[in-house]
Order: C-alpha cells, then sequence, then structure tokens
RNA sequence: GGCCCCAUGGUCAAGCGGUUAAGACACCGCCCUUUCACGGCGGGAACAGGGGUUCGAGUCCCCUUGGGGUCACCA
C-alpha cells in the first residue's frame, strides 16, 4: 500500500498549536513509513474563509520544518488540492447520490430545523432530523421552489451500525440512530459540507491514513457511510487526542492562559526545532529515556503504538525549557543572527555595534533565557549609553569605601592599553592593589557601579563588551550622581 | 440529556501479568561560582474507587466515580 497522508487545515484563521500537532504527526508517519505527505486547503465554508489565511498556514508549516511533497502551494498529481477548486468533481458524485437515491433534496429552513432541535431537546429525546422531506413527491418539491426555497442535499443515513478500528483506539462501533439523522452534504450555496468534501477528497487522492483530533470521531460514521455508498475502501483513522487547556479542556482559540499559535511562538524567539520537537512528544513518547531528539529521530522513531489516547495539557513551562535547551546548543555565531533583529532598535546607528560585539553578546546571554525575546530585557544594560542603578545596587554603592575605589577604577581604566579579557583581569587587580579592596567589597562596587544591577554574567567579559569609553563614562556618571561623600 | 472517548506524581509520560512503578519539566536541598544563570549531585511526589479473572493485576473484564468530545447548511 502506498502510505499518503494529509493535513487539511480550514484557512480560517492562524496555525494553532493543536493543528500544527495533527499537521505534525501526519508528517512524522508519512516519513517514517517513506510515504507521501500531502497539504490540502479545506475552504468550504466560504463565509469564515480568510484572506492569505492558507498562504500563512503554509508559511508558518514551513517555518516549523514541516514540509508537503504535494498539494497546496506545490501541486501533485491529484489536484486540485483547495476544494472550492474542485466543486465539479463533488457535483459528479452528488449527481451519482441523488440518482440512486442514496441523497435527496431537503427545503426545511434554517428557523423550521432549529425547531426541531428544541423539541427534541426539550423532551430529552435524541437530536436528529425528521427526514420530513427524505421522501417527497415531485409536487411537494415542486411547491417549495415555487416558495423561492433552496434546498440543501441529504445523504440517507442506513439504518445499519458502522465500525472501525481506529490506530489508536481499536475498534470504534456506532449505531446508525446515533448519527443525527441524514446529514447535510450540499450547503444551499451549492457548497459541499465538509464531510461529503472530505471524503471525495480523501478518497480520491487515495489517502491511506487520517490521522486527525479526537473531535472528529463522531463525524466518521458519517463518512464511513459515505464510503460504503460509493463502494470505497475507507482509510485507516487514527483519532489523536485533544491539547488541553489550565482548565482540562480542548484548547479554545479563545483561551488566552495560554499562548496559541505558531507564529506568536515565532515572534517570541522560539525556535522551529524545539517546537517540533516538543509537539512531537505532546501525545506521543518514542518509549525511552532521551526526550531532547532530533526530527531524523523523530521521524525514525515515530509509531502509533505510543501515541496516549487521553488528552495532553500544553505545558508552556516545559516548552520553554526545551527552547531553552536547543538555545544553549547553538552556537553564538549562529545565534546571533537571529538575535539581532530583537535589539536592532537599540543598536541601530552605534559605532561599538560590530559583527563581533554581537556574538559577544548573544554569548553572555544565550544560557540565561528560555526564548529569545527576553533578550532586551536581559542585556539593556548593554544596549543602552547610561544606566542608573537599582536599588540593590544603590545599597551597594552606599558603601564608605566606594567613592574611592570608583576614582581609582578610572583613574586604572584610563591608562589600559589592551581592552581584553586579559587586560580587564590586570585592570581589576590593579584597582585591587590600588585601593586594597578585595572580594565582593571590589566587585560588587565596580558592577553595579559599570552595570547598574548586582547580577549580570562575568564581569570582565561584560567590561570588554561596554568598551573603554562607555566603562568609564558610567563609573565617572555613577560617581557624580549616586555617590553621596559626607 | 443521547452517543462516543479517556483515567500512572502538580505536568509530559515509561510500563503492554511477576519492576524497589523508569525518565523529563516544575519544586526543595547541597555543590560549583566575586553575582545571576548554566552545570553536577540528592530529595519529596503517582497506579481514582469497588468488584471479579489469575498462584500473582498499574497492566485483562465489569461496575461506579471523575474528566473530556460531539450532537450545524463549521471544519
Amino acid at each position: 500500500m502506498n502510505v499518503r497522508l494529509r493535513y487539511a487545515p480550514s484557512p480560517t484563521g492562524h496555525l494553532h498549536i493543536g493543528g500544527a500537532r495533527t499537521a505534525l504527526f501526519n508528517y512524522l508517519f508519512a516519513k517514517h513509513a517513506g510515504g507521501t505527505f500531502i497539504l490540502r486547503i479545506e475552504d468550504t465554508d466560504i463565509e469564515r474563509n480568510v484572506d492569505r489565511a492558507a498562504e500563512e498556514f503554509a508559511a508558518n508549516l514551513r517555518w516549523l520544518g514541516i514540509s508537503w511533497d504535494e498539494g497546496a502551494f506545490v501541486g501533485g498529481d491529484y489536484g486540485p488540492y483547495v476544494c472550492t477548486k474542485r466543486l465539479d468533481i463533488y457535483k459528479e458524485y452528488v449527481e451519482k447520490l441523488l440518482a440512486q437515491g442514496l441523497a435527496y433534496r431537503c427545503y426545511c429552513s434554517a428557523e423550521e430545523l432549529q425547531q426541531e432541535r428544541e423539541t427534541q431537546l426539550q423532551t430529552g429525546s435524541m437530536v436528529q432530523y425528521s427526514g420530513s422531506c427524505s421522501h417527497l413527491t415531485e409536487e411537494q418539491r415542486r411547491a417549495f421552489e415555487d416558495e423561492g426555497r433552496t434546498p440543501v442535499i441529504r445523504f440517507r443515513v442506513p439504518s445499519h451500525t458502522v465500525s472501525f478500528n481506529d490506530m489508536i483506539r481499536g475498534t470504534l462501533s456506532f449505531e446508525s440512530s446515533s448519527v443525527g439523522g441524514d446529514f447535510v452534504i450540499v450547503k444551499s450555496n451549492g457548497i459541499p459540507a465538509y464531510n461529503f468534501a472530505c471524503t471525495v477528497d480523501d478518497h480520491l487522492m487515495q489517502i491511506s491514513h487520517v490521522i486527525r483530533g479526537e473531535e472528529h470521531i463522531s463525524n466518521t460514521p458519517r463518512q464511513l457511510y459515505i464510503y460504503e455508498a460509493f463502494g470505497w475502501e475507507p482509510p485507516i483513522f487514527g483519532h489523536v487526542s485533544l491539547i488541553l487547556g489550565e482548565d482540562g479542556k480542548k484548547l479554545s482559540k479563545r483561551d488566552e492562559s495560554i499562548v496559541q499559535f505558531i507564529e506568536q511562538y515565532r515572534e517570541m524567539g522560539y525556535l522551529p526545532d524545539a517546537l517540533f520537537n516538543f509537539l512531537a512528544l505532546l501525545g506521543w513518547s518514542p518509549g525511552g529515556k532521551e526526550e531532547i531528539l532530533t526530527k531524523q529521530q523523530l521521524i525514525e522513531s515515530f509509531e502509533f503504538d505510543r501515541v496516549s489516547k487521553s488528552g495532553a495539557f500544553f505545558d508552556s513551562v516545559r516548552l520553554a525549557w526545551m527552547n531553552g535547551h536547543y538555545l544553549k546548543e547553538m552556537s553564538a555565531e549562529d545565534l546571533s543572527v537571529l538575535v539581532e533583529p530583537y535589539i536592532r532598535s537599540y543598536v541601530e546607528g552605534k559605532e561599538w555595534f560590530t559583527k563581533e560585539w554581537l556574538i559577544e553578546f548573544t554569548s553572555l546571554f544565550k544560557d540565561k533565557i528560555t526564548c529569545l525575546s527576553e533578550i532586551p530585557a536581559i542585556g539593556l544594560m548593554f544596549l543602552v549609553d547610561q544606566v542608573a542603578p537599582d536599588e540593590e545596587a544603590k545599597s551597594s554603592l552606599s558603601l564608605p569605601h566606594v567613592a574611592d575605589l570608583l576614582q581609582v577604577f578610572i583613574e586604572q581604566a584610563r591608562v589600559v592599553d589592551e581592552w581584553t579579557p586579559d587586560g580587564m583581569k590586570a585592570l581589576v587587580k590593579a584597582v585591587q592593589t590600588a585601593s586594597n579592596v578585595k572580594g565582593k567589597d571590589l566587585f560588587m562596587p565596580l558592577r553595579a557601579a559599570i552595570t547598574g544591577q548586582l547580577h549580570g554574567p562575568d564581569l570582565n567579559r561584560s567590561l570588554v563588551l561596554l568598551g573603554k569609553e562607555r566603562v568609564i563614562k558610567r563609573a565617572q556618571t555613577t560617581l557624580a550622581q549616586f555617590i553621596h561623600i559626607e
């Protein structure tokens, strides 16, 4: 069997972490089996379609490291890969169903159906379409048409039970009565509804495995009936558990406790490999003890027997840890390229800003952060000309020996030729000798005076990065503004 | 409410009849360190409950409880 999987988002919004994970599982399985991964755009809800959304999906998928062999934007032998460009195809299959009496036109209005549902809900009975239009005579039909009603087309649901073997959950079976009656396959605007388009497309595109979210379990029996009506072999289904929000419920796009869109992670400076790794491990486990895995390793070990049946809470703290890990593993040089946009507004036009400076700056902070957008805040002391000491730093500067210490430091700094790590070591040593201050009493006030904080990267490297001019200037400013000599 | 799915620490999870019930994140402690981090070492912490089956059950079956999904001319 040719292994062919597809991810079929509807272009109604941004790429969501849940959607990305579904795409990822499809991708991993396809690649693992040496098969084909396909991107299809399910745009049958023309009201909700968002301009450029499909392009955005594609861009974010690519950024994440998920590429498709066939489908929208890349083409292939089973196209078109966009539903609204396949209308003629659907029409042909609807006609077949209509001709065989397997589908029929329904003239019930939205209001009438709504009414029906409410009554059913009140009486506690099952909510389902009554089938009132299922056996209309030609006359009745004409009468409805004359009233100006535009029909939908409904699929006549057979009365037998359907079942299928889910890759993740085993055998699932459904009574015919539980699918809610004859369902709509073509909407009154002439466009097919999801269950129909999806089934026709999956069959025509020869999809072998359908991996999708658990919320689609209840759609599966409907689709199975359609496969059956056409005499088609259904694909193998696998329903992945949901990603849960803090409240333990399916992540709602309106839930603000969790950052939900891939685009946002990208903007925050998460690395695609980290997100890829994290998402792959959300609801699946390779079994071993290793958690940091490359795309290649993930592809090699991906199997459905370890896909979890229960929902998984999206733990952003864990994602932050993982991203931090990937950040540490990157070289400062490579990472500096990604860091630059985050500090551009500070460093633009500064004479001290060079490629070497950027790399050193990156190397000073890359082990301390969780994502790149934290960089400007944590590295601010190096990005601005002047710094004011924070409360902790002020108290360190208030020690009685600090005025003399800074005087000595400035004098010694002025005569340093080699503004290098070794030079800084020598400088601090010289200050120690000349001032007769050592240890914390020496380092802390210096750090406070130069960086405005008591915490930060290695002092010598910090001095080098700031450069002679800024260091002396800051020491002078601190001396003048924040040291009060009694 | 009907139908369906799920159930191991706070979180992600290993386990597929016999284990002292892995590992990771988070948390706590210690070490490293002129600071903050990083790193290293160590610690607390789980099989929802009840019945079976079996010599033996986290693992298999049933019930209860709890959570979730879905009931559209949305996907």
